[in-house]
RNA sequence: UGGGGUAGGUGAGGUGGUUGCUCCUUCUUCGCCUCAAGGCCCAGAAGGGGAGGAAAGUCCGAACUCCGAAGGGCAGGAUGGUCGCUAACAGCGACUCCGAGCGAUCGGAGGAAAGUGCCACAGAAAACAAACCGCCCUGUAGGAUUGGUGUCCACCUUCUUUCAGAGUAAGGGUGAAAAGGUGAGGUAAGAGCUCACCGUUCUGAUGGUGACAUCAGGAGCACGGUAAACCCCAUCCGGAGCAAGACCGAAUUGGCCCCGGUUGAAACGGCCCGUUUCGAGGGGCGGGUAGGUUGCUCAGACAAAUAACCGCCCUCGCUUCUGGCGGGAACAGAAUUCGGCUUACGUCCUGCCCCAGCCA
RNA sequence: GGCGCGGUACCCAAGUGGCUAAGGGAGAGGUCUGCAAAACCUCGAUUCGUCGGUUCGAAUCCGACCCGCGCCU
């Protein structure tokens, strides 16, 4: 499995947002949480929203590109093909990656289970 | 040694590796359009570029683009000691004057003698200086009585009160601010009334590109503050902004454009001059929404690119010290591009200067 | 990214250099009532988002900063 993070596996179309957040199901962790819905596409595809509650430009840049390596570092561990928004919380400020790493797998063993 | 001022640099660990992002160039390969030239696209390889001093706030100025010829005027806005630098600026440099500070140094800057407005409260008065209180002089009427003439009455003198007239701006608890200041002379009392010094102002000379400075002579001095109040003077400015704008262009809707032009009507920058359009008729077929491309850059994205982990070295802190643990920051992330300003941040380094204390 | 508007008590707000910074709602206390409601009376801003400046004097004028809101693809 590779570790690439090519442009077609970024959700990057309104409709694609409008949709998930009307039919997508939602994980709570301590850093962030997770939105997510089975696609019909052979990949899954992500996206990180961070408003500007979450912080300045730099605190914002740096949480996506956290987030997007956890997702793309990981991609072996899905079972099936999803799409995901990740919607940080400002307690992300705090975490250090080990425990980010921590809190985004066990999310991905719930939405196994769920599914 | 301590405290302070000012100017400048630096915005930071170094190196190697694994995984990964973005753009460009070259090459290979799959597919599509096309007669072809060529173009688009998927994947890969090699090489190269890839956040800041403030990228920020959007406070000024420009480039660039469109708006109706962006032409004249009005309104409105900006700037404000002088000289220079600059594409331009509210920027920068040097200098001048005033003010603050023991000082290094810092802050301010057109016009109040063109006109208008305002100056609450307090105060006699807040702006042609006049009225009031007061001071002083004269006259009148009354009183007291020191002294003199004198038997008393009376007269003169002194003090005091009322009224009238004249003089005066020295003084009057105030106030942010009170009509040049201090001292001496002078006077009935006073006053630039006179004089000395200081201040103000005018004229001339000299020096300086200039702001201005110095010197000499004159004027007794007349004109309080406020222009970050209206305003006047000088200089500058049309408006909007890359989400400007240009090109391609589905679906849907039916119009749209050009020529012409009497009178009339309408539209267009904040307004006017002005400009344009409409309507008879004739000719032509494009306009524009979603979306895309471009504007766009040796950073050039468009749900928006720099990250994660490991080894060694350097360095800082803690510690139970052949070692172990933790850290290497703060402010903060390009969005058309430049020149400034302001604000935020702070490590280390450097230069110059001032004040105080101690030692020699 | 660009452009614009606003910030005054718990809420809505007036105020355009000089009174104790209007008024309404809500709140607290009182009068009234058997108890309430209504009505009436009383109370509250150490300061006008923050910091500087101009002025004798600033919510008001000038500058910088902070916060909130809106418009343009």
């Amino acid at each position: 499995m590779d570790e690439n993070f090519t442009p077609q596996e970024r959700i990057r179309k309104k409709k694609d947002f409008l949709h998930l957040y009307k039919k997508g199901k939602r994980y709570r962790g301590k850093y962030f949480i997770l939105i997510y819905l089975s696609n019909e596409l052979t990949f899954s595809r992500v996206a990180v929203v961070a408003s500007k509650k979450l912080g300045n430009a730099v605190q914002r840049n740096r949480t996506k590109r956290w987030l997007r390596t956890l997702f793309r570092r990981n991609k072996e561990l899905l079972e099936k093909s999803f799409d995901m928004i990740f919607i940080p919380r400002k307690e992300i400020h705090e975490a250090k990656w080990q425990n980010l790493a921590n809190d985004y797998l066990a999310a991905l063993k719930f939405i196994h289970r769920e599914s």
